[in-house]
DNA sequence: AGAGTGAGTGAACAGCGTTAGCTAACGCCG
DNA sequence: CGGCGTTAGCTAACGCTGTTCACTCACTCT
């Protein structure tokens, strides 16, 4: 999707690379399912396609890139899964399709344990680097966001849900989303944008927590309990649909 | 304080153990910080206290288990600091208290970035590991949501706020919280465990995306945002004290 | 005083990311 | 078709990791 060259283009040398690359990188998908985040070495990879670990360095620089190539396909990935899952509803309502992307995120995350821990753990670069990497990592990481947040706007824009004011706000979060909102394509009131994030972090948080295994001092199964803060976000975006999940 | 043994106990090599375990364990602190996760090797730390790494076996049977303990000791440490915000409030009102805990748990994650990492991102036992291991980290861990908790109940108790009655809750849902409960000291209704749990999603979620860098799509600058959540938060569970933070 | 225990050591093993230097095959151009 | 430059891949090596083994030395207890 991302890597979307027809496969004619090219020399024969680069038709070659171009394949190299992608086994390269569905091996390193492959090895991070099988041995964990902790698990994906340079070597195993190689070791899996027959090949020598110095090798991969005619591909990527270092390990680091080809992890930043490899969270970049998950994010793909996953935005897929969530575009699948909205696309599916039916009837196409917002606010059903905003509930299914967030039931189809939680069921990606509870069954790909170590490609989650690689995009959302701190694993990821996230906890020291300061500035803002613009690599093809947080590219697809922005796609992915974007999902969650189209489908608020349309929720939003469909049917608007009581938000607070900009009066109501404090000035220094008017300012930061002001700042956001200027990054966007499209304009909303800055009170939407306050709740989009709030709904926001309690979707990662359950996840997040879940996943983490942050959650069981308290509960041995969470979805019962991702079930009810659903309804609870639901009801505070105004979405009266039918909430009971798929299953 | 987990560890309050006098210093006049045991045989005189008992007590030079304690002590080199004790040194062991601040060093370990110590490379923590300045390494971050990722640098927190065993030989760094015998190197830094002049000893050679097999010697660390003498003491812990593997990495694992040292870095286990030094999560028992960052989780106490936290607890420490949390109860001290707690404490800190005049008058000692429940409401407010458990504002300035949260308080204290964001500036403690915001402050300590490296060891908020070790206890609360993927880096630990969570991500696969499916029983719950016993540990000390476990234990210390139970005592860090045990203050949170506290003052919920408290809370809860000096002034009830709106809570979902039993027969609003998922049947599954209220066999979850039930099972909790069981294991909890005090009984409480099961929706306040559910109020409980949603708020403490929500403080988890705010705290780990600032910390692993996952806000930063959206906010330069958190603090605005967290304590918009914490005023929405502090609203649901009635809480009409003085909001503002202490600075 | 002699035996035993335990702390600490250096050497070693397997694995890691990464670099250097080499070989051999490939594609292109005259 | 012959030669040349590019490039994929290799081995060897460096320094790092956690961990084990065999050993020494000092301290403790009988």
């Amino acid at each position: 999707m991302a890597d979307g060259a027809s496969p004619e283009i090219g020399t024969r040398r680069e038709r070659a690379r171009a394949d190299t690359v992608r086994e390269i990188r569905e091996t390193a998908r492959r090895v991070l399912v099988t041995s964990g985040p902790e698990g994906l070495a340079l070597r195993a990879i190689a070791r899996e396609m027959g090949l020598s670990a110095p090798a991969l360095y005619r591909y990527f620089p270092s390990r680091e890139d080809l992890v930043e190539q490899l969270v970049a396909d998950l994010y793909d990935e996953l935005s897929d899964h969530l575009e699948a899952a909205r696309d599916a509803v039916r009837p196409p309502r917002p606010g059903a399709q905003l509930l299914a992307a967030a039931r189809a995120f939680r069921h990606w995350a509870t069954t790909h344990h170590a490609e989650f821990g690689l995009l959302f753990g701190s694993a990821a670069q996230g906890v020291v680097s300061g500035d803002v990497a613009e690599g093809p990592a947080e590219l697809a990481g922005r796609r992915f966001g974007g999902v969650f947040a189209a489908l608020m706007a349309q929720v939003y824009l469909e049917q608007p849900f009581p938000v607070p004011a900009d009066g109501e706000l404090t000035p220094e979060l008017q300012e930061q989303l002001e700042a956001w909102c200027a990054k966007l394509p499209v304009a909303l009131p800055l009170g939407v944008m306050s709740v989009f994030l709030s709904c926001w972090i309690r979707l990662y948080g359950m996840v997040c927590m879940e996943v983490f295994g942050h959650l069981r001092f308290a509960l041995a199964d969470p979805e019962p309990m991702f079930e009810s803060e659903m309804r609870r976000v639901a009801s505070e975006l105004g979405i009266v649909e039918d909430c009971s999940p798929p299953s």
